[in-house]
RNA sequence: GGGUGAUUAGCUCAGUUGGCUAGAGCGCCUCGUUUACACCGAGGAGGUCGGGGGUUCGAGCCCCUCAUCACCCACCA
């Protein structure tokens, strides 16, 4: 079969997909090690973004590469029914719809977003396959499969058999647009400019007044004291006071608490136990009373009746409005503060009383942080794990109840005669239960999605006792995005410490984010998001891989760059092109074996780069860094394969080696471009019967050192030549050279590459020299080229003089010589050696045209450093005197 | 408020423990219809490595400081 002129990815993607999944080259077979990789698992409502396709990326790249190394691969595919995400997806369908979800139960509720999920899954799956992803499809897994729901219990159940488990009214998080709470880690804090108000406290015995400060005037319904710190002067006598608040006169006591900072505000708080976290606190200190005033859909409740129902900030401007007009307000500031909001649809989250499910993270957080410090985890980047256990370090109990009807839902239930009788119990699909002769009420909620996610890792390996987990536990790698560090790898290290007594994985990968073009993050509302399929669709899955990940570096953010993925469609092209010119070589060339033999300089050397290049591959993958792998795949396709040595080979053509290359370079590119470089192996059919997903890692054959040395003597002729042919502007010159066999051997190439008339031996030598090659070669131009070329040498000449002088201050410099390394003062000496030996070859030439002029005399005459030996001739070191007049 | 990272060519980024004349891709300039490829080939220009100090024989890399830009964490009324 032939190969059209250009790669059309389209045109093989999809059959590639499919040949690879009929063939199972994803199921673990390598009798290596095991390197295993479980894709975070995207949500299930959606389609994929950047960020998933740079993720699957990586972890496809670092698979592949495991596979054709023999490793036992095995990377899990999986999809997220992301709770809250997928929730507030389905609430906009419903609004769209006209309805909402009080229309219905919480059964029909969970019904229809299973359906709804279950329509969008299948397409996330196919683009998946899209983008070349190669993981096991038998290992699918959904987090709400019932092994995950069955692993979700048993950790809840182990939890609160442990007392790791409890309830109880916390101030939670709540987002009073969607109904429900939040963990702290969800709550996004955003600096505001807002007002802080100094409101008049009398006190019940008229002796004054204490002012405070708040930016919650609204919430003086709920206070339920007002607090001073204890060693402020100015606060003395009134510690122990009452004061009456505003507009309804209740009572309320003045406390002493060092929580209070002097500095801000009047250095007197008032606190509202039941909707800040600080009072929350103090109150408990103070045994005050706790007074609910803003209900869960943002409303004032538990006030006067004409504040009542009122939502929180119409509230706030009438109770401003009242407080001024009764003269209460003393003054009023601008105030920048920071705010929590609700990540999704922006609403100031309320800090509110509520009783929920709560995990005592310290043991869990004192775990994982041991083993951090004790290094059981790589971090790329590094940074992170510091970051981690900072935060884990300062971290709080987590609220696992979310009130929303897409979950898992809480095993647990309530004695309705007795509110402080929890069960726990998996009848879940029951709401209410009977045991032991007393009636229990099922809890409402379900779980946080991070909680059943952060099972995820041995979950999917089906935790106990499978031969997955035995042989794939822990991970080889987590790869993900270094926004879900905290979220999600966190409670993933917690939880298998604290569940399997292992850390989960033995290392973590983390992607930055991919932005737009302009370095903003890409979101809905700004427009700017883009499409990865669409992109696939232009380009090619390969290419579109090769764009995000060329500039990969962990951790870090990065712009989108379209024109980094036409680098990939082109590099993907070069590799078709290559493949092409091998498949006409081979059409005249037909060969039957697979053996070849290296014969000519250039085989030798594209066998030493080919090696050179499969070291810094694997080198490079298996220190993670990611451009750096492509970028020597990249070299070595187009600048070594495809620009010299092919270019070579047409004048000495070796159909069997090329060949050989070929199925090298393929696997070695196959990572990074699986489709095309997996076409090329089933077009020409390059192994029978046989894929090159899985096939094996090149082991490179040994080339002679020698000769492939040689050949780079012949390229340093070839690129000066070039130079000058370009930039003198020759047209069919020819060149002239003294003795070396190679050269003769190899004229051809010479003229072939750079576009000479001929290459001929001489006797004696005339024209332009040649003067970074030690060999004597000359290029024929005409008198006027050569006077000015004299010209061009004076500033070759006066660039290479500071070299050279740079090199000998080194080495006279005592510091130097006495301090630097030996080698490194070895170094320099080859290299002014080296510095000496091309200024004396520009002197001799600028001597040629001005023989008169003597340049330099002191300089010593040394012969070129280290001529290169080659089996192909004699080498005659070339004495510099030997240049001639004109 | 605490913390982290970044600042290198016009753009996007590499630069490993301090040691050759700081690299790549794209863009730019010049030339080129050589039958694998114009999604191409050849050549070239372009950087006082954010500013200022310091340590060192030697600093893009280490230390101090300033500036700018990101990000993370946090219950300051």
């Amino acid at each position: 079969m032939k190969l059209p002129k250009t790669y059309e990815p389209n045109e093989y993607e999809q059959d590639i997909y499919a040949l690879w999944e009929r063939s199972e080259a994803f199921s673990p077979s390598g009798k290596g090690e095991s390197f295993s990789v479980v894709v975070p698992p995207p949500n299930a409502n959606g389609n994929l973004h950047l960020g998933h396709a740079l993720g699957l990326g990586i972890e496809d790249i670092l698979a592949r590469y495991r596979r054709l190394k023999g490793d036992r691969t095995l990377l899990v595919p999986g999809a997220d029914h992301a709770g809250f995400e997928t929730w507030v997806v389905y609430e906009k369908k419903l609004a769209a719809e006209g309805k909402s979800r009080f229309d219905f139960t919480r059964e029909q509720l969970y019904e229809q977003v299973w359906n709804f999920v279950a329509e969008n899954r299948q397409h996330f799956e196919e683009q998946f396959r899209q983008l070349g992803a190669g993981v096991d499809w038998r290992h699918f897994t959904f987090t709400l499969d019932e092994k995950i729901v069955r692993l979700a219990y048993s950790t809840f159940k182990k939890m609160w058999d442990e007392k790791l488990i409890y309830r109880g009214e916390r101030l939670v998080n709540f987002c009073t647009f969607h109904g429900t709470s939040f963990a702290d880690i969800e709550v996004v804090h955003k600096e505001e400019k807002g007002s802080l108000w100094y409101i008049r406290y009398p006190f019940t015995d008229n002796s004054g007044e204490v002012v405070v400060a708040t930016t919650r005037p609204e919430t003086m319904f709920g206070d339920t004291g007002v607090a001073v710190h204890p060693a402020d002067p100015r606060y003395q006598n009134f510690i122990g006071k009452s004061v009456k608040l505003p507009l309804t006169g209740r009572e309320v006591p003045i406390v002493a608490d060092t929580f209070v900072d002097t500095k801000f505000g009047t250095g007197a708080v008032k606190l509202t136990p039941a909707h800040d976290p600080n009072d929350y606190e103090a109150a408990k200190r103070h045994d005050l009373p706790f007074i609910t005033v803003v209900d869960h859909e943002g409303k004032m409740k538990n006030v006067p009746e004409k504040y009542r129902s009122l939502k929180v900030e119409a509230a706030r401007e009438k109770v401003v409005a009242d407080l001024t007009a009764q003269r209460f307000i003393v003054q009023t500031e601008e105030l920048s503060h920071s705010v929590g909001h609700c990540y999704k649809c922006d609403t100031v989250i309320e800090p509110m009383l509520r009783e929920q499910w709560f995990v005592d993270m310290r043991p869990l957080a004192n775990k994982a942080i041991k083993a951090l410090e004790a290094g059981e985890i790589a971090f790329y980047p590094n940074v992170k794990q510091g970051q981690l256990i900072t935060y884990l370090k300062g971290l709080k109990d987590w609220n696992i109840s979310r009130q929303i009807a897409w979950g898992i839902p809480i095993p647990a239930f309530q004695n309705v005669d007795d509110p402080d009788d929890w069960i726990y119990d998996e009848r879940v699909s029951e709401e209410i239960i009977t045991v032991e002769g007393k009636t229990y009420h099922r809890d409402p909620d379900v779980f946080d999605t991070w909680f059943s996610s952060s099972s995820w890792p041995w979950a999917v390996l089906d935790y106990p006792g499978s031969e997955d987990f035995k042989n794939f536990y822990p991970l080889s790698v987590m790869e993900t995005g270094f926004d879900i560090l905290m979220p999600w790898v966190s409670r993933m290290l917690m939880m298998g410490l604290y569940v399997t007594d292992r850390v989960p994985f033995e290392k973590v990968y983390l992607h930055g984010l991919i932005q737009d073009e302009h370095g903003q993050k890409m979101s809905k509302s700004k427009g700017n998001v883009i499409d990865p399929i669409a992109k696939v669709r232009q380009f090619g899955a390969d290419a579109f891989r090769i764009g995000l990940i060329s500039d990969e570096s962990p951790g870090s953010n990065r712009p989108y760059d379209e024109s980094k993925v036409v680098g990939g469609r082109n590099f993907c092209n070069k590799l078709w092109n290559i493949a092409r010119y091998t498949e006409d070589l081979l059409d005249k060339n037909p060969i039957k074996e697979k053996h070849f033999n290296a014969t000519t300089l250039a085989d030798h050397w594209v066998l030493s780069k080919l090696q050179q290049s499969t070291d810094t591959v694997a080198d490079s993958l298996d220190k993670y860094n990611f451009s750096e792998a492509y970028e020597a795949v990249r070299r070595f396709v187009w600048d070594d394969l495809a620009d010299w040595y092919i270019e070579a080979s047409k004048v000495q053509p070796n159909p069997a080696l090329l060949r050989y290359i070929l199925a090298s370079v393929l696997k070695l590119a196959h990572p990074f471009a699986p489709f095309v470089t997996e076409t090329i192996w089933q077009t020409l059919a390059i192994d029978q019967n046989s894929l090159l997903a899985t096939s094996e890692w090149p082991e490179v054959s040994l080339p002679d050192r020698e000769l492939a040395a040689t050949f780079e003597e012949i390229r340093t002729i070839i690129f000066e030549t070039r130079n000058l042919v370009n930039s003198l502007r020759l047209r069919q010159t020819k060149l002239h050279y003294i003795a070396p066999a190679f050269v003769t051997e190899n004229s051809a190439i010479i003229e072939r590459l750079t576009g000479v008339k001929t290459v001929t031996e001489v006797q004696t030598g005339a024209g332009l020299k040649l003067i970074t090659t030690p060999y004597d070669c000359w290029l024929e131009v005409t008198p006027e080229l050569l006077t000015n070329h004299a010209n061009t040498l004076k500033e070759q000449r006066k660039a290479q003089v500071e070299v050279v002088d740079h090199l000998k201050s080194r080495l006279t410099n005592q510091g130097y010589t006495e301090k630097a390394p030996a080698n490194i003062i070895e170094q320099t000496k080859v290299q002014l050696a080296q510095a000496e030996s091309l200024l004396s070859t520009i002197d001799g030439e600028i001597n040629r045209f001005a023989p008169k002029q003597v340049v330099n005399p002191d300089q010593p005459k040394s012969s070129p450093p280290n001529p290169p030996t080659t089996g192909q001739g004699s080498v005659k070191p070339p004495a510099p005197e030997s240049g001639v007049s004109v």
